[in-house]
RNA sequence: GCUCCCAUCGUCUAGUGGCCCAGGACACAGCCCUCUCAAGGCUGGUACACGAGUUCGAAUCUCGUUGGGAGCGCCA
């Protein structure tokens, strides 16, 4: 039998790194057995659904290369489908309408709560057979009413619930509309979903859906309930952590792999392995490997892992993030070589592209002005003539290349009898503006010989 | 309130009865390297929620307590 899973997110939010993860587990787990991951919108919620938060979806799984071998489906586009199901149910006396109005349904409730009761509709239409003309009414489902469901989850073990504890929950709403837990039944039956891989939220629903599968004579498929991913402060998810648009992070630099990689050590391991290849991980990942607690998302060491891939990036992927970046601080350049040479030389000092083109922007462009410190520690009176050395000794190069520029630095030292950091500093300070910078050498180089002495004159004006 | 789930350093985790007075990673501190910043290396502190039991032996098994989470919608 091969694997089909699917990710069905609701386009009534924005997908967030808390649906990517789910996404990302249940497309792993298609390709590491050579399945098929099918994604599907669902968006049966006409009243809060957008088409801002669907292209998000779409954006964002493409962004992330969790490409989808099937679809995406929408449910809107399927309801003549459900009807189909609803109405042979109807027929076969496995639903029924329910003529209860929403203030006697809430009046049951408040009952039960306050008789330390779990909360459930009692059926009272379950029986009746009269039709109403011109009632409003929703349709139920005839839930098992007596017997035990049982879910054999692949993290989470045996889990047992009591029909009993369960009611006859809605189907259509009294506009007719299918509601979400039957809709993924169908859906699952339809598209023959073989593993439903999902956040333990579903936990839950999961007898629910269980008793409707049975109703339409088929067998349920493996479930797997993934733990919750937590705000850094240990609390629910919300638009404060990391409950922003998934895109937010392309925008901020990070790495589609980078991400994924983070994503996945949230609830899962391959003993104390941290950075990842998408090889890896689709070669790796395994349902059983997978924690049963709910995971807190640290931004910190997304960070970190986001700095590891770009180490190891090819140089024309970062590259091309780094001009999408300068692009965004008003830079807009194609000088190919320089940018791979910037995405070299920066590559172990950036945790974000976003970073990448902050600090390397004197590389693009000449800096506004001196960071003050650096200025009143390095360009003094008594840095003048070591500048005007090396000035002298740049301009007479022929060959300009790391390996000279650092001989001429070397040289000036000699000549002053100072050690490297008192030559090094001016210099760093008078190219870049600021005492920070990748080695001097290799700066300089990279900035090229004219805007080099371009920057020593300016130093030098600025100092007299 | 009821039902279900969960519980190892601040955080992500390894660990499936002896290899663990608990290992790795992020973060933090110190040191080394060094022209600055990084990267890298080394060192350090901090955890098995609690209580019973089972066992020669428990982070690992059982029960209870406590704490956290989810569900209980004509939301998904």
């Amino acid at each position: 039998m091969t694997v089909r899973t699917r990710f069905a997110p609701s386009p009534t939010g924005m997908l967030h790194i808390g649906g990517v993860r789910t996404a990302l587990f249940s497309w792993l787990y298609a390709r590491h057995h050579g399945g098929t991951f099918i994604l599907r919108v669902e968006d049966t919620d006409r009243e809060r659904s957008t088409d801002e938060a669907t292209q998000v979806i779409l954006d964002g799984m493409q962004w992330l290369g969790m490409t989808a071998d099937e679809g995406p489906f929408y449910q809107t586009r399927r309801m003549d489908r459900y009807r189909e199901v609803i109405d042979q149910w109807l027929v076969e006396k496995k639903a029924y309408r329910c003529y209860c109005t929403r203030e006697e349904l809430e009046e049951l409730r408040a009952g039960q709560m306050a008789a330390k009761q779990n909360p459930r509709y009692d059926g009272r239409c379950r029986d009746r057979t009269d039709v109403r003309e011109g009632v409003p009414f929703v349709i139920r489902f005839k839930n098992p009413l007596d017997g035990t469901v049982v879910v054999d989850d692949q993290v989470h073990g045996r889990v047992v619930f009591e029909n009993t504890q369960l009611d006859d929950l809605i189907i259509a709403r009294s506009d007719g509309t299918p509601t979400y837990n039957f809709c993924v039944v169908v859906d699952d039956w339809d598209m023959a979903i073989t593993h439903v891989v999902r956040g333990d939220d579903h936990l839950n629903n999961t007898p629910r859906q269980i008793n409707m599968l049975r109703a339409l004579g088929t067998t349920p498929p493996v479930y797997a309930h993934l733990p919750m991913i937590l705000g850094s402060d240990g609390a629910k998810l919300s638009k404060r952590h990391g409950a922003v648009s998934v895109l937010q992070y392309q925008e901020e630099g990070y790495l589609p792999g980078a991400l994924l990689n983070y994503l996945v050590r949230l609830g899962w391991s391959h003993g104390d392995q941290e950075v990842f290849t998408l090889e890896e991980m689709i070669q790796y990942f395994d349902i059983k490997d997978v924690n049963k607690s709910a995971s807190a998302f640290n931004p910190e060491k997304l960070l970190w892992l986001n700095q590891q891939h770009i180490m190891k990036a090819p140089v024309s992927v970062l590259s091309d993030g780094l001009r999408e970046q300068l692009l965004l601080l008003g830079v807009d350049t194609n000088d190919q070589s320089l940018l791979e040479g910037v995405a070299n030389i920066l590559r172990e000092r950036a945790r974000t592209l976003k970073e990448m083109a902050q600090t390397g922007l004197y590389f693009f462009r000449d800096f506004e002005q001196y960071e003050e410190k650096a200025a009143k520690k390095n360009l003094t009176a008594d840095a003048m003539p070591i500048l005007a050395a090396l000035e002298a000794g740049l301009a007479a190069l022929t060959e300009w290349d790391a390996v000279a520029i650092h001989e001429v630095i070397n040289i000036v030292a000699a000549q002053f009898n100072v050690s490297l950091g008192k030559v090094a500093q001016p210099l760093r300070v008078a190219v870049c503006g600021s005492a920070v910078s990748p080695p001097i050498d290799a700066t300089v180089a990279l900035l090229g010989k004219a805007s080099v002495l371009v920057r020593l004159q300016r130093a030098h004006r600025y100092i007299a």
